[in-house]
Parts: C-alpha cells; structure tokens; sequence
RNA sequence: CGCGGAGUAGAGCAGCUGGCAGCUCGUCGGGCUCAUAACCCGGAGGUCGCAGGUUCAAGUCCUGCCUCCGCAACCA
C-alpha cells in the first residue's frame, strides 16, 4: 500500500519587497505541518513560490534599470535564503515566470476561453494618463477626484479586457461550502465569504494592456494575464497539471492552502471557480491566519514597522523563533509582536522549561549515577502521572495539529515538560541520593531521560535543530530511530546510556533593556501611538552622532493645509522648505485646525523616504511633542524656512 | 456612510452548543538546592465595555448604545 499524500501550500509571495515576519510565520507553519505529516508516515508535498508579474514589478525593475527578470532574480534568491536559514524544507518553488508556470496559465485561459467562461469585453476605470495606471472609484473620491499618485486629471477610460464569468458557478460554489463545512477556516471567514457571494458576483476583469510584464493571453499578445488567473495557477502548475505529471494526480486536490486573511476571498471564490471551470477537484480547506501585529497595527513600509526575520536569525535560533512564532500566536486571529514578548517566550518556555529541564537531569545523572542511565529499578509514588502524560500528550498533540492549532499542540508538549519540572521537586532526587534509595533514583531519573526525549519528539516538526542537540547530550545522537515518532512509547533508551553534559541549549536571554523597558510600561499611558511607539522603540538602542546626522532636519513654512477627507487623523499640508514646496500628511488632526497652522515655521524631517498615506504622498514629516494625549507641534520663532536644525 | 473584528485580573489572551470566571506573564508570600538568578507550592487581583431584555440560570442568546482597531495603500 503507498503512503497517504498531503499536499500544503503558502502563498506565493510577491517580490516588490523583501520578506518580513508575516511571511515567515505562514510558511514556518506549513513547514511545520509538512514535517509533522512526514513523521506521521505521510508522503507530504509542500508548496511554496513567488508570483512575480504585475506592473508594479515592471517598474521597480524599470526604476532600478534592469530586466525584469533581472530584477526578480536578484529577489528572489533573498527569498530563498530566508527560507534555507529557517530551514523551510520546501518540495518545490515556483515562480511565476518560468515556463512550466507560463505554459499551464495560457493552456487554463485558451480552455476556459473555448468553453465560454472567457469573454473579451470592456474595462471601465479611472485612469491617469500622466501615471498610466488604472484606479478604483474609492481610491479617486479619497484623493478628491484626482489621481492619488500625481494629484493630476483622472478620465474614465475603457480598456479592452477579457473577463471571466463568475456568476455562472456561484450556486455550485455555495453548494459546495456549505457540504464541506471545513473548507474555509476559520468558520468567522467561512460567513463572511457565503455572504460575499450572495450579494452575486460581477465578471471577474482577467487581463490588461496598459502593462507588459506578464503572461501573453494566447492569439491576443496586447493582453497580458491579470493577477487571478496568473498567481493562483501555481497550486496546479507546479504539480504539472496538463503535462501527464504523475505528481498531479497524485497530490491534487490540495490537503490546505494557508492564506492570510486578505487573500481568502480569492482562494475561496475566484480559484474554486477556475477549478471548478476546468473540472477539476477543490482544495480541502483554505485556511486563513491571522496576522501579527507590531504596536497593535499591522506591518508596512510606510508605518516603519517591519520586522525584519533576517535580523531575527542572527540573534535568536531560528528554532527559537519557529517556536515562538507558532506557540505565541494562535493561528487565525490576529496576534501581537514585539522582541520583548519573543524574548520572554524563548526564556520562559525554551530556557527556564525544557532547557533547564535537560540541563537539570543531566547534571543529577552526571552527579548521582557518574553519567549512566539505569534502567528503572522501583516505581516511585508520582510515576503514575507523569508517565501517563507519555501516552495523552501525543494524541492531544495530534488532535491540534490536525485542526492546525499549532498553538494548543504546543501547549500540550509542555505539559509534560512543565510535569516533568515538578517531578523532580516531588521525587527530590538529591534526598534519594542522600539516603541511598538507589532504585528510586534510577527510576526517577530514567523517567526524566524519557520525559525529554518524548517531548524532543514531539517539537522536532516545529524545531528540527534541536533534537539532535538534545539527543548528543542524552548519549542517544547514534539511535535516530529513538527520535522518530514510533518511538515514542516509553522505555526507548536503552539502560546503561552514558550521556554527556553540556552547555545549555537555550540559554536564557538577557535582555539589557529589560529595566527601562519595565519603567516605560508604568509610565505608558493606555493610548498608544503608533509612530510614537516606534520611536520610542528604536531608542532603546542607542545611536551614534553619525546616525543623527542621517536626519535631515530642516525648518519650513506652512503654506496651505487642509484636512484629508474621509481620514480623521490627517491633515494635509504644503510646506516651503528653502526653494522647494512639499506635500506633507500628518497624523494631528485631532489636535489642530489646519487654518490656525497656516503661515507656521515649523521642524520639517527633509530626507525621509516619501509614503503614501491614503494615496497622498507625504515627503517628509512635521515633528511634534507628544505626552499622553497632548501633542505640540513644534515651531520655529525667528529663523525662516530652508533652516537646518542640529 | 458601509463592511469586518474587538472590548474578560497590571499586561496579553481562552472561554464551542448558557450552569459556581480560566490560562500565560507579571506581582506578593513560602519551599527546594539537581539546574540556565532557574524549578515547585500558595495568595492577592475581575460589578466579564454600558444599558435594557429572554431565562430557574448569561462573558456566553436578543436589542440599543459607547469605545478601539482593520478594510478602500507595495504588504502574510
């Protein structure tokens, strides 16, 4: 009999800008899954890749004056090295612009054509010539009418576009979600989604001209093929759908897709209907994560809050972090980050729990039986419970990671590591030394050994490094099949294992900011900043004189501001800044009325890297004092606008 | 405006089909000495956003209200 398969996919991340947290926590979690399944006897295939056309890549590469393809390239293997630094042991990578992607995408779209499902018809936008792109009618009205990138004439323009017809497979669609209540997870989303299609689906507008950078629509090269029916392809593609791939009919129907919220209408609406369009079976489930949160919003370029997963690595283990990304967060809503609370979990958890649990035993096995397992020799009255945990654990662990609650299976691991500690207190192994009770004590020990080496088991999905850590100090690293999951009966090792002590595995972390940072909490009252808080992490490090200068402070002069419609923090602002004029958003609406700014001297930050916000670009930044729930802009007497403030 | 989410101990969160309010961290007190200033035990701390309603019984269901957050921005 061949192995059951299990087919996991993440997203394919898009290249206009390198990878952050966010990223590493979904494809941690399929990496995770796929080892897990592999341990469980599965043939597990996992999935991951790069969706790498689009207009906004063509003209990164065009900015930075590359092909390209060139350009993604370059990306693309920092993609790749993220994934082999966290030990992401992907089955396949696909990237949207190889050929075996290309082929399958314009085959889908010459078939669903030929059926009927794709029509070519008209695009109706609002379109900026000067910016050559297309926007919604939301996105015009909140720039008041004009192009939120130049702030130039909008016209209503029609683009030819080829549309795929939704509606046709609506009632199928919500046919099948209701017989198959798991496939949208969590169930808030599975509603949310029933309710999305109910309010009946428009055409769904698959191809563009007004771009080149993508896959050509068979017989009609002017069109390239939109986002949709290009990005999501790859779950089949890479398998070798159309091409007598065995690899397809083996793994397709995918087992789950792992989503962020965002994307879920996508992965539960547009691609069942594809599918179901080329008659071919729906993914199982489509599970959508929440995301992490940094200062209580979300992550991105312009907030100035990434996370950088790289930097992470070089200071934390990346086990560590595996752990802490899928123990912290419960997978499907939305969770808090911050490097306090990662340090206080890799502490907690890692080094005080199970590192300190390991540490301990080897240090009583070094110092009581001169390094040697003994084989049990009298059962001790707190046995009982500690070894029946050996035998619930792993079920209860299996039951979450079934229902992907990576967080709950973790938590069950611990029980035996958190009993284990307590274990010792109740067995007091240095009184059974003392008073010579010599079978008790091996017993006790032994039972130790076997607690860490069942837990080790069960974590290595989650962190693949550690076991053989675990296993070179419990003197088992030349019995792999000690660490596999069939093994994890109790008795395992073998009585007279001679074990090696060594230095902790994970060490607890000092954190040198600990104290200011327990001061601040105090202090912080309940309303929190987003761009204050930031700031006030980042000097928690200290800068040199160097990385001040970096900032170009300079003084300007309010010419005109105005409040940004449809936003109740922004004010909009013209700025004179020696011979140049800036537009510049900021967030004090609540604090000022524009009129009474007008004419201002101001603090202008002169060299911060422009962002959008609600499509205005802001070129630069207006500094304020800020306590509480006051805030003060700061403003300038005598010296006049084009000043330099040091 | 709309749609979605959330308001439960100092912080972060669990609480599914209604039945004595839980977890982690922190805090206070105690224990132990094998260990990575760690481990174990115990205590304090909550009118479960507000106001009504249904019920023998409501964080848990219903209605209204308040507050916060997200969506319309390159971004899981």
């Amino acid at each position: 009999m061949s192995k059951p398969t299990y087919y996991i996919t993440t997203p394919i991340y898009y290249p206009s800008a390198t990878l952050h947290i966010g990223h590493c926590y979904t494809t941690v979690a399929a990496d995770t899954m796929t080892r897990y399944k592999k341990m469980r006897g599965y043939d597990a295939y996992f999935l991951t890749g790069s969706d790498e056309h689009g207009q906004k890549i063509e003209r990164a590469a065009a900015a930075a004056g590359m092909e390209p393809i060139r350009y993604v390239d370059g990306i693309i293997e920092t993609f790749r090295e993220l994934w082999r630094k966290f030990d992401i042991d992907y089955s396949d990578f696909i990237r949207t612009t190889q050929p075996r992607h290309e082929e399958v995408v314009q085959k889908i779209f010459r078939k669903l054509k030929d059926k009927g499902d794709i029509y070519l018809g008209a695009y109706e936008g609002h379109y900026c010539v000067s910016c050559e792109t297309f926007f919604t009618e939301t996105q015009i009205k909140d720039a008041g009418g004009v192009c939120p990138d130049c702030g130039g004439k909008v016209d209503i323009v029609k683009e030819e576009s080829y549309f795929f017809k939704l509606d046709n497979y609506a009632e199928r669609l919500l046919r099948y979600i209701d017989e198959n209540p798991d496939f949208i997870q969590p169930v808030s989303r599975r509603n949310e989604m029933i309710n999305f299609i109910k309010q009946g689906l428009e055409d769904l507008s698959i191809s563009r001209t007004t771009f080149s950078w993508g896959i050509p629509v068979p017989d009609d090269p002017k069109h390239v093929i939109y986002v949709w029916l290009d990005a999501l392809t790859n779950y089949i593609s890479a398998l070798g759908y159309t091409k007598n791939d065995e690899r397809f009919e083996r793994y397709w129907p995918a087992d789950v897709h792992l989503v962020g919220k965002d994307i879920v209408r996508f992965h539960t609406i547009i691609w069942p209907i594809m599918l179901m369009a080329l008659d071919l079976p729906l993914p199982k489930k489509v599970f959508a994560h929440g995301w992490i949160l940094v200062n209580e919003g979300k992550m991105s370029k312009s907030k100035g809050n990434v996370v950088d997963p790289m930097i992470l690595a070089d200071k934390y283990s990346t086990d560590a972090l595996r752990y802490f990304l899928l123990r912290e967060f419960i997978f499907g809503t939305d969770g808090n980050y911050s490097e306090d609370i990662l340090i206080n979990r890799i502490n907690v958890d890692l080094a005080n729990d199970f590192g300190n649990l390991l540490s301990r035993t080897t240090a009583m096995i070094t110092k009581f039986q001169g390094g040697i397992i003994k084989a049990p020799a009298k059962k001790t009255e707190h046995d009982d419970e500690l070894l029946e945990l050996f035998k619930t654990v792993p079920e209860e662990m299996a039951a979450c990671m079934e229902k992907l609650e990576f967080h709950n299976a973790l938590a069950a691991v611990w029980k035996i590591v958190t009993k284990a500690n307590k274990y010792i207190d109740e067995c007091a192994p240095w009184a059974l030394n003392k008073s010579g009770n010599s079978e008790e004590l091996a017993t006790v020990l032994y039972n130790l050994a076997e607690a860490i080496r069942i837990s080790t088991i069960l974590l290595t999905p989650v962190m693949p490094n550690t076991p053989a850590k675990v296993f070179v100090q419990l003197g088992i690293e030349d019995k792999p099949e000690l660490g596999e999951w069939q093994a994890l009966a109790y008795g395992g090792i073998p009585a007279g294992t001679e074990i090696h002590r060594g230095d902790p595995i994970f060490p607890r972390i000092e954190a040198e900011t600990e104290e200011t940072v327990k001061v601040e909490k105090k202090n912080k009252p309940q309303k929190k900043d987003t761009k204050n808080e930031q700031k006030r992490e980042n000097t928690d490090n200290c800068i040199t004189i160097d990385d001040f200068a970096k900032v170009e402070l300079k003084v300007g002069k309010i010419l005109r501001a105005e409040k940004v419609e449809k936003a109740d923090k922004l004010l909009k602002f013209t700025v004179r800044v020696g011979e140049e004029e800036r537009t510049i958003v900021s967030g004090i609406a609540k604090y000022y009325d524009p009129a009474e700014l007008i004419g201002k001297n101001v603090a202008v930050v002169a060299n911060l890297k422009p962002a959008k916000l609600r499509g205005i670009e802001s070129q630069g930044m207006l500094l304020c004092a800020e306590k509480g729930d006051q805030l003060e802009l700061i403003t300038i007497d005598t010296i006049d606008d084009g000043g330099r403030i040091r």
